[in-house]
DNA sequence: ATTTTATTTTGTCAACTGACAAAACTAATG
DNA sequence: CATTAGTTTTGTCAGTTGACAAAATAAAAT
């Protein structure tokens, strides 16, 4: 029974430990919620020990509000392009790009359920948390797809969907196959479960 | 610092304390998650002591399939109306039932936003729980409507939509406004999250 | 009225949780 | 090299958790 101290890990940059913590922290929280996920199966997935949560980030609750940043972040970053071309050509062909920026949405959710998993499980709640993800991410970012939208809805294309139609289609069943994968694929045929389908139906869905 | 001592209860049947641990139980586990809602939480919104649930129910695994039971019972006697109704009439107007299903639902879940809640924090995770919700009560109910939705197509209603697409919709699109009411509430429109009003936008998607 | 059964109430336990302090170590700085 | 700052590792703490045993009480049966 030697006690196998831990050999210490080589040291990594600060950034990297950060990374890989909230990348655990993502994973956790999404599959056990905020009171579910513990500090110590995080830090454990993360491959470091819980006292750097402490130290590299903070209090539990520090640590969840990192990581909506670090997710959403990201999914600014796969949606920012939708946008961009979006800016180029105004009035030229909203539709279409908005089905662009739908493709995304859906591509991203499909290779990162996470942030959707964590949103759905804290919208039940009305949690300081709750209101964290609305007024600093969610608000913001449809308050741009707004913009998009009304340009479609003056091109006479959207099938008559309001804006609130639309936000209700994304964030409900954009994320559904992949975030709810584990019961969605048993239930419906696995093809709807590909992203590329899936994106298509929404797509058709919305615009027709 | 006189030691109140608990005046013992009136004595309640058995059933009375069961269901009232079983409405506390789905309010807990919808808000916080199997592993983050506590059995002690529960017996106290229940306004029981924590081990009454034990002598009644069992553990906490007990209680959480107990939960599901209870709450699937009472989501089919709120459908089983439309389908009784369906089955009198199978080939006359498939579409009309199928419209009258969904608005149930749409109510049910507007009413009783526990069960939904409950099954987007299980969906994420394949457990044995999810396994369990799966076989024992999604499967069977989805595989009656799929009967009724066949006679919606052979009517050549039902705007193209499969089977499958239809189940999505129900699952993850007629909950939101209610599951994911504080959320939802503060982003669209809080006439969205009337039951009725989200009802006929649903039949509309899927019925046109 | 006495015994038996059903239920409630109190109390306890080991395991786990978030938080943090202190020590040990590494890498950069002078 | 010596010092310092940055980071990892170990260890500890009070509070919470699920589970259950034991005692106390109520209701039912005899």
């Amino acid at each position: 029974m030697a006690q196998q101290k831990h050999v210490r890990k080589q040291q990594q940059s600060s950034e990297a430990v950060v990374s890989e913590i909230l990348k655990a922290a993502a994973s956790e929280f999404a599959s056990h919620g905020f009171e579910g996920a513990s500090t110590r199966a995080i830090a454990e997935r993360a491959g470091v020990f819980q006292a750097q949560i402490s130290y590299h980030i903070g209090t539990k609750d520090d640590l969840w509000h990192a990581t909506i940043d670090w997710l959403f972040e990201r999914l600014r970053n796969d949606l920012e392009q939708g946008f961009a071309d979006q800016m180029d050509q105004p009035i030229d062909d909203a539709s279409n790009a908005f089905a662009d920026i739908i493709r995304r949405h859906v591509k991203h959710t499909a290779q990162h359920p996470e942030l959707s998993r964590i949103m759905s499980v804290e919208a039940a709640m009305a949690t300081e948390r709750t209101k964290y993800l609305l007024n600093n991410h969610v608000k913001p970012t449809f308050a741009a797809l707004r913009l998009i939208w009304a340009d479609v809805q003056a091109q006479g294309r959207g099938r008559g969907l309001e804006a609130d139609d639309v936000f209700m289609l994304m964030i409900g069943l954009a994320p559904l196959p992949f975030a709810q994968g584990p019961l969605m694929k048993s239930l419906v045929g696995k093809d709807r479960c590909h992203a590329d389908a899936h994106a298509d139906a929404m797509v058709k869905l919305v615009l027709g």
